[in-house]
RNA sequence: GGUCGGUUGGCCGAGUGGUCAGGCAACGGUCUGCAAAACCGUCUACGGCGGUUCGAAUCCGCCACCGACCUCCA
């Protein structure tokens, strides 16, 4: 089998993956800040990381998998300067902030759940690991890379870049960044307008604050990550997944950050997702253009046409390359929608195939193509191209066009419930089970049997009458050789 | 303004020097009482201009357009 390759932001390049204890992987990935619904953006991230994380069980390695819960320390824009996200929502809405917290992060762990992506080894939260941070902050004075000003601590950006590379991993140069840095207010203390927070002082009406050794505050903007991750992963790490908005700042800053506690890199692979835009524009909270997931798992926003299952979207979501930007349409969402019932359907034909004496195709071959694509970078898109012609001879099969020896049928079936169900974390959504879908499906069969009588008395007005009305209920019916198959659609 | 990325058929979206991407839609056929589903077939594109090459969507140059980051954002 081929090695599996990583696209390294790093160094820009496609790297074989090695992890650094053979048999072990430490991943991070940047998760959701809980101040509102998880939106269509944030599920790009959870799905792609999710494949990552599940392909590398596949593969046999034990993966601890961190992704984070921002629940603090976010400044909000220049309408409310300083003033932290989680606090801002909670003045709106006269709660407390955790009471905020919690309701966001128990929406998104549903959204994740709908959208079948695993839980993480860990999901610390940021709040929860505010010891770690100012334990952090402490290492960064004590190296020398970070200074206290008025109950605030800065990381000193020129100091480093004088010594280690600052804007490695955005390619940015530190003289262009001189040039192009706003001057906001609240930088007035900063040595220099490159320095970012890893401690900031809460104004009078901050909500959130903790005690520190520099007075009341809260932890800057990017420090969390570096404290959590290698708290839980170690000073160095595998992998560092996230959002390609978070490049920079965000992942610079974890980088010199960690460089500077630590003198050394702490992340191995850095890999990040596209963005989706909607109409060629991407989503943002400010933009006002964003869809949260309930909105279209229930098709309740002006710019669906319908609802789309949780599935439908990762299907979507995997259909195009994880570092290309996908474009939000209700016709593409339709497409998807579509395609993946015909995987799904061909998938469940594999059990009521009959195998032959001789077979037709190259089952070998296929799964060797799919390993190959997945092993690339994690291709998805290519891998489920791959998919689809297996269902076409899948199908074919079923109609007598092909054929499958009982060895083949029993490797493609294995290979369809790993890649389909293991790796790519698809799964049916039709409803099943309970005592009023046995009852539904005895009726059904009932009036479609009444249908088969008038068919043969070619009383055709009334079978046409019972397929039309039960069509219109929202039932696909199938007349087979057998006698007839339906299903409920959604 | 700086930095980076993109422009592929009706739509989405792979692909990096010669050979089928794939899905959806459309059209024709097989099957069917008629359908549906499935299968077979058709639709063969690569922003513009120039260059390299026996050969370019793929490499190089220029231009146009679009987007991202530089500011909280997945």
């Amino acid at each position: 089998m081929s090695d599996f390759i990583i696209y390294n932001t790093l160094s820009r390049s496609k790297e074989i993956f090695k992890p650094l204890n053979p048999g072990h992987v430490g991943m991070y990935v940047c998760g959701p800040t809980v101040y509102g619904e998880a939106h269509l953006g944030h599920s790009r991230p959870a799905i792609t990381f999710d494949v990552l994380f599940r392909y590398l069980n596949h593969l046999g390695y034990k993966v601890r998998y961190i992704r984070n819960i921002t629940d603090v320390g976010h400044l909000v824009n220049d309408a409310d300067e300083g003033e932290d996200k989680i606090a801002k929502k909670a003045k709106v809405e006269e709660l407390e902030p955790m009471e905020i917290v919690q309701l966001y992060t128990n929406s998104y762990r549903q959204n994740m759940a709908q959208l079948n992506v695993l839980p993480p080894s860990i999901e610390p939260s940021a709040s929860g690991h505010i010891i770690e941070q100012i334990a952090a902050v402490q290492q960064l004075i004590d190296s020398g890379f970070a200074y206290e000003i008025n109950g605030s601590v800065y990381f000193d950006v020129e100091k480093y870049a004088s010594v280690h590379n600052y804007g490695k991993l955005s390619r940015r140069k530190i003289e262009d960044l001189y040039t192009n840095t706003r001057d906001l207010d609240s930088q007035n203390e900063k040595k220099s307008g490159l320095d970012f927070a890893v401690w900031k002082k809460a104004s009078s009406g901050h909500i959130m604050n903790w005690p520190s050794p520099w007075g009341t505050g809260y932890p800057g903007w990017h420090i969390e990550c570096t404290a959590m991750s290698t708290k839980y992963l170690g000073e160095t790490f595998d992998i560092h997944g996230g959002g390609l908005d978070l490049l920079f700042p965000h992942h610079e800053a974890e980088i010199a950050q960690g460089v500077a506690c630590f003198g050394h890199d702490t992340v191995r692979y850095w890999m990040h997702n596209n963005l989706i835009t909607i109409n060629g524009q991407k989503m943002g909270k400010s933009l006002g253009n964003f869809i949260t997931l309930n909105e279209l798992f229930s098709g309740t926003h002006p710019l669906l046409e319908k609802a789309y299952s949780p599935i439908t979207i990762r299907f979507f979501i995997l259909q195009a390359h994880y570092r290309s930007p996908l474009d939000f349409s209700n016709e593409a969402l339709q497409a998807a929608e579509k395609g993946l019932e015909r995987l799904l359907k061909a998938v469940a034909l594999l059990d009521e195939l009959i195998p032959s004496a001789d077979s037709s195709m190259d089952v070998g071959a296929l799964k060797e193509k799919c390993y190959a694509a997945i092993n690339d970078d994690l291709n998805t898109p290519v891998l489920i191209a791959h998919l689809f012609d297996g269902v076409k001879v899948i199908n074919s099969v079923n109609d007598g066009k092909a054929s499958v020896n009982a060895q083949d049928l029993v490797l493609l079936k294995q290979l369809y419930h790993d890649f389909t169900f293991d790796i790519l974390g698809f799964k049916s959504e039709t409803a099943s089970g309970g005592s009023d879908q046995e009852i539904l499906k005895k009726v059904v069969d009932l009036l479609l049997n009444l249908r088969v009588e008038a068919k043969k008395n070619k009383e055709w007005a009334t079978s046409d009458k019972i397929r039309n009305s039960l069509t219109e209920l929202g039932f696909e019916i199938k007349d087979t050789k057998e006698g007839f198959s339906w299903e409920l659609k959604k």
